[in-house]
DNA sequence: AATAAAGTATAACAAATATCACATTTTTTT
DNA sequence: AAAAAAATGTGATATTTGTTATACTTTATT
């Protein structure tokens, strides 16, 4: 069976997307405006929550360090996405930490505010468990494919799902190397072995940091187990 | 640092537990029990949700089938919990499957009465989302557990865990090496061969299915890495 | 209680992936 | 532009974990 990248997205953006163009403004205009440099950090591990961030501009990843300082990435959040409203909402400290993968504008709400528009806006809470259900599928699916899938088809199915990811902003998938095992789960080493291999499959095209999808079709077939 | 068994815990009965007396008897008489042998299916991957379940006896297992037929576990249900309300509440198909791990009871709440109650209950629709956003913080963990941790920390972290969730009706772990295998994230073998040296080592006690914790310091100790 | 079925243990072996050490390239800083 | 720093590539090797095959136990069924 086909392997669906859909299944791997929070659409986070669909929080806001479904407001109504009065309750969006009214969400919008409570917000204030940050930037935050390339590998600057959004939120930690361990921090107490202060708000949340919606992201206008770039993307970062959502990751926790494990004892071994290793990093475990398991979201890249993109344009228009809402996040860091977990723990917020739940009064636990962060469990995970955020970084700028590149230079973002973001839009900061406050937790006062953020409550506040829980109250003004009847359907964002609605919204908000609809879109919590969805990520729940969506983490499910993560530990699924991490604890079972060979590295192979891993790392076949994450270029699809960073495909989709970096798209809707027209450029090829292009982050460091370690942040990419950090996502597939694997050593820097190992990935760049098989990142060689998939080039020489011609699956994929790379230029530095940037790597190019050139057989989605054979990388579907892979990630779905049904190709050696 | 030492590892919080708490941060792999759904806490999935606060919901109910946190409802006023006259809200959880109006929340318990929405629903209709039903009874599941052991082994029996309570929801399945791919299904329509019709509706949300609460346990009233027993154990269940949630898991997916991976595409070579292996089960990935990542959570057991116990007493107490309300579950099954993720892929209702985003109208979306079960992503994952349940199936009781001994002969449940089971008080289910159609997807008509949930949602009444949602409006009949204000405060339901909150804890519903501190639920969630607490969820989201053990399934991250979760992948970082089994994308990160050696085999041996996984099982040491897995058996503190799961000591947890059965202690609260007094037994000591009991469930199939296979079940457990597939939540810790290995084959069968490699569980078994493990459970061996952790037995010689005095850390447990096996007495067939059932595995008693001997040395909870010290499986924490190796859960947090800190020992070899 | 006898038989079948399911589950479990064990050892030898194979495969996958991590680790290490170092060369090379790219990027950043001065 | 040169120097330093960071990131990446590569091969050899070690380790971990999975696989296969088989014997053994326990549990379920008749």
């Amino acid at each position: 069976m086909k392997v669906d990248v859909k299944k791997f997205d929070f659409q986070s953006e669909k929080i806001l997307g479904s407001l109504s163009p009065m309750d969006k403004e009214l969400f919008l205009k409570s917000g204030d405006e940050l930037t935050f440099k390339k590998k600057k950090l959004i939120f930690y591990e361990g921090g107490i929550p202060t708000g949340a961030f919606l992201i206008q501009e770039g993307r970062a990843k959502i990751y926790k360090t494990g004892l071994d300082g290793k990093d475990q990435i398991f979201y890249v959040y993109n344009k228009g996405d809402l996040l860091g409203y977990h723990a917020l909402l739940c009064n636990e400290k962060y469990e995970d930490s955020c970084e700028a993968l590149e230079d973002c504008k973001v839009l900061f709400i406050s937790e006062s505010k953020f409550h506040h528009l829980l109250e003004q806006i009847p359907n964002l809470k609605l919204l908000l468990i609809q879109n919590m259900s969805h990520e729940f599928g969506v983490l499910v699916n993560t530990i699924t494919v991490l604890a079972q899938k060979p590295l192979r088809e891993r790392l076949a199915l994450y270029l699809l799902i960073l495909n989709e990811r970096y798209r809707s902003e027209d450029t090829d998938i292009i982050l460091p190397r370690e942040d990419l095992a950090n996502i597939v789960g694997t050593a820097r080493e190992s990935l760049g072995r098989l990142l060689k291999e998939f080039r020489e499959e011609e699956l994929i095209e790379i230029d530095n940091k940037i790597i190019r999808i050139k057989d989605p079709a054979k990388l579907q077939k892979i990630a779905s187990s049904e190709y050696v």
